[in-house]
DNA sequence: TTGTACGCGTTATCAT
DNA sequence: ATGATAACGCGTACAA
């Protein structure tokens, strides 16, 4: 494969003259520029970014770090995370770790063998065990979505205790006293908060809080189907149901549908997170939703200033406050910001 | 950083030995590992991937381009490449071209810059322009989902002429003569091909062909949503209409819903590629879903086993059946294979 | 403005 | 089973 070294000489001057060119750095005279250009064009060269990294030590590349890429929520983040990269000329770099810790620990150290600038990371578990090897190798570090106990570092994440309260609120307005909350687990803390403003909602409204109405399970689809079956059963039936994410709720929306019941004339189901096409196919679903893109843009910015900086930076936490999106009937729609 | 030559110098050994430890490679001496492997781990040594890859030649990375990571169908894909690439210890690298050209080619140019060992690509347009320059620095190549004109090179994709044909038949049958077709651009073959077959199925029924209910337009939810606007506009009004993606058929339910016509009661909607967690949420699409993860899977393996040859291979092409998902009512669901 | 010498961290090759 | 040497392709530091 063509390298440095034959554009040079097909231009007549030294490899470092070109890299000056193909790096638009130092000066070089118009004209060598132009013969240079030439060369590389008619050699077809495109530069090694693996030399080039290697050396300037650099890959100009970040990772992102989440949980599910078909999940739409996430998605959005990545796409904020990568249009605010890409605008500072960095690559990103997207793992799934299924909310498997294991899988994130794999990656974590494939990412430092790829030598990346800097991370962006839904952490699966609040254990900050994991982490403690980006530290070690100074790798900076954004927390996404979710935080982790003791570990320092920049933190980027949604108002999950406001919001929740918000749309518990929703439903007491309604009239709904059974309220059943489907979480997600211990260990993830966006989980606890949304449990917390839950819980927060009801004493202030001195509704009693029943834990038989509380589950915890993950935030993925089959978990919300299956808690929402078992609550079903539970008597007296609850009037309405917490989804604390947006996966847990299709789920639910799955059970209820097998069961027979309508949304919302049986039963109210409102969850954290938006929907995704929610506006376009299910009409009826309250929903707190995240500003996800702002989120994502603004993790990789906060990164990437750390990246810039020449000396350490204090850590920073920017919390978004969500939208609560309030869907009764067709073409009937209410925003209110927290 | 800590290198291969620091865990040499402790381990005792000369760096090469330490090569062989970390890459399972050649022979080494059980005790010897061992002491490299202290050596490892009391430094914390973790290999440089950029200059294993510089010296090897071998990044073990494919890269897949496609055009929405919002969209299920693609990020379904996605998964099926990435387990079937890290199952062979390969790392891919997702890139979004959102339907445009010019990111295409940017991306194409930066994966040329990385070395990636191969790629998986969802063309933007069936103009091979900016895949010759794959051609040229040998990298191997997979098409999915979509051809390109005159392009020589592995293909996999959906019977979409079958499929868009077998949808078209359902709704002849449900006694639908005035069907609209929503599909993408002609620079697109899927589109194209669904288009084939949607006209196939009425020229088979004898159903004359009108060009005023034909719409073409971009695969993205707007496009969906305008043209069915327009198409609600034509006098008679189409009773049925066929989306040629997931995503114009969310616009399209978008824009039924504003007018106040409800499915399938007022006018009925079917679509190409599965709507994201539609059997909870929307359990009245009929629709044509594609093996979107063993598409992928099918896309990955093809491409590594070419990485994997040490002679050239033939070009090969597979087309993967679609499936019929009939959803009339809850709980009342018909699977059909093609 | 341009060039020389060297090193980034690793592995291929050949030798022992 | 282990090692010495060179090379992968490029950019830094310094010199001219």
């Amino acid at each position: 494969m063509v390298n440095i070294k034959d554009v040079a000489k097909l231009a007549g001057v030294a490899p470092i003259t070109v890299s000056r060119v193909i790096n638009h750095s130092g000066s070089v005279n118009p004209a060598t520029r132009e013969r240079v250009q030439r060369a590389i064009n008619e050699l077809h060269y495109v530069p090694n970014t693996l030399a080039q990294s290697l050396r300037s030590k650099q890959t100009h590349t970040i990772a992102l770090l989440l949980s599910d890429i078909t999940n739409p929520f996430w998605t959005t983040i990545a796409r904020g995370v990568e249009d605010a990269a890409a605008e500072k000329g960095f690559h990103t770099i997207l793992c799934n770790t299924d909310e498997d810790p294991e899988k994130e620990a794999t990656y974590l150290n494939l990412l430092l063998q790829r030598r990346v600038d800097g991370i962006v990371i839904a952490p699966t578990t609040n254990d900050k065990l994991r982490l403690t090897a980006l530290k070690r190798h100074q790798l900076p570090c954004v927390l996404i979505d979710r935080r982790v106990d003791g570990f320092k570092s920049d933190v980027v994440c949604g108002d999950n205790r406001g919001g929740a309260e918000l749309l518990t609120e929703h439903l007491i307005r309604l009239g709904h006293r059974q309220i059943a909350l489907v979480s997600g687990p211990h260990s993830i803390s966006s989980a606890e908060e949304r449990a917390e403003g839950y819980r927060a909602a009801l004493r202030k409204h001195r509704i009693p809080i029943e834990e038989s109405l509380i589950f915890r399970g993950e935030f993925k689809q089959d978990s919300g189907y299956q808690l929402v079956k078992r609550l079903l059963e539970r008597d007296p039936r609850p009037t309405a149901i917490f989804a604390a994410n947006n996966l847990i709720a299709v789920g639910a929306l799955q059970a209820l549908r097998e069961i027979g019941l309508r949304v919302p004339e049986d039963i109210a189901l409102v969850c954290f997170d938006d929907i995704p096409y929610a506006s376009a196919i299910e009409p009826f679903l309250t929903v707190v939703a995240q500003p996800a893109y702002e989120m994502g843009r603004t993790a990789a910015g906060l990164l990437m200033e750390r990246l810039a900086a020449t000396r350490n930076i204090r850590t920073r936490e920017v919390v978004l406050a969500p939208e609560l999106v309030v869907r009764q009937s067709c073409g009937q729609m209410h925003h209110t910001t927290v």
